[in-house]
DNA sequence: ACGCCTACCTGCTTGC
DNA sequence: TGCAAGCAGGTAGGCG
């Protein structure tokens, strides 16, 4: 899906075209895009009228603020994405849910896959809570109304941008796990916004194997792995986004990002430090990407 | 805490 | 050409 730029890239657009936007009206296509606890009937009803006063975004969620207080919440997974087009466009066959807006515009949520779902949620702040893996779930499936947009967020890690993600941060939630780099980078209750891309991009520019493990880095390891997590997703932002096949800005244009990036889908190619072939291995089940050169294998673990 | 599996979906690419 | 297998940016939930 989208990661934390591409979404960034999403909510950015969005906050410039509709922020001040009536919604008039609501189709739902595909109802199961309209997530617990709104059914989808419920959800167009309490949204037709509503005003979008602000965009912006949340871990791999764009965040959608009503002038009510209330949020509409949408997660993109992997292939969703939010476009805004003049009413008279095309028909879109993978539009899922269509807001008409009350200047004439349409805002479409597109997803050829249908994994992304859409919510929408009473206010009351955005306090990320840390919280264990299952904070989040536990919280969310109970099933009754009462969700405050807070808690939709409880069990997400510390968003990597944000000023207060310091290295010193980084290093004490590194220091007490025994998980894989990779698998750790992609855990959203540990970081929030990374995924697959940017995991292998920024294990690349740290010089760190993806199979290496947290408790193992030493204190120059993790500044430069907190270095590049932020670097990479920065200049992710600044291309808008990577485009491989269905990702696009809300303006329906593909990202630059792809063909700007070290590893991600270049197995066999040169690494563009030091020439040898990029590799590709599976860890948990989601293709890795590293330079088996510039990422030495930790000790005693077997890639060959 | 963690890994592994299945599920959710459709479309594209690859190999025979 | 046709068809099946494998692959895809994510995550929830279940099991061990």
């Amino acid at each position: 899906m989208p990661e934390l730029p591409e979404v960034e890239t999403v909510a950015r657009d969005l906050q410039r075209w509709i922020a001040g936007a009536t919604i008039a009206r609501a189709t739902v296509h595909w109802d199961r895009t309209i997530r617990h606890p709104q059914p989808p009937e419920r959800f167009v009803a309490e949204l037709v009228g509503a005003t979008i006063r602000r965009v912006d975004r949340r871990a791999k969620t764009v965040l959608l603020h009503l002038e009510d207080g209330r949020v509409m919440t949408v997660a993109l997974r992997m292939t969703g994405a939010l476009i805004v087009v003049e009413a008279d466009a095309p028909d879109d066959p993978y539009a899922r849910v269509v807001f008409d807006l009350a200047d004439g515009r349409q805002l479409r949520y597109r997803d050829v896959r249908k994994f992304g779902r859409i919510g929408l949620w009473p206010g009351g702040g955005l306090r990320s809570v840390g919280g264990g893996r299952g904070a989040r779930s536990r919280r969310v499936n109970e099933g009754t109304v009462r969700y405050r947009i807070g808690e939709v967020f409880s069990g997400h890690g510390p968003e990597p941008l944000q000023r207060g993600f310091t290295a010193k941060r980084f290093a004490e939630r590194l220091g007490r796990r025994s998980a894989k780099l990779k698998s750790l980078l992609l855990d959203q209750s540990f970081i929030a916004g990374v995924g697959n891309i940017y995991a292998d991009e920024a294990l690349w520019r740290a010089r760190l194997h993806p199979l290496r493990t947290a408790d193992s880095l030493d204190e120059g390891d993790v500044k430069r792995l907190h270095r590049a997590v932020r670097q990479v997703l920065r200049e992710g932002i600044v291309n808008r986004g990577a485009s491989f096949s269905d990702y696009v800005g809300a303006d329906g244009e593909r990202g630059n990002n792809a063909e700007r990036l070290a590893v991600y889908r270049r197995t066999e190619q040169p690494c563009y430090r030091c020439g040898r072939p990029i590799r590709r291995i599976v860890v948990g089940q989601r293709s890795t990407h590293f330079c088996p050169r510039c990422q030495p294998e930790p000790v005693g673990s077997e890639t060959e």
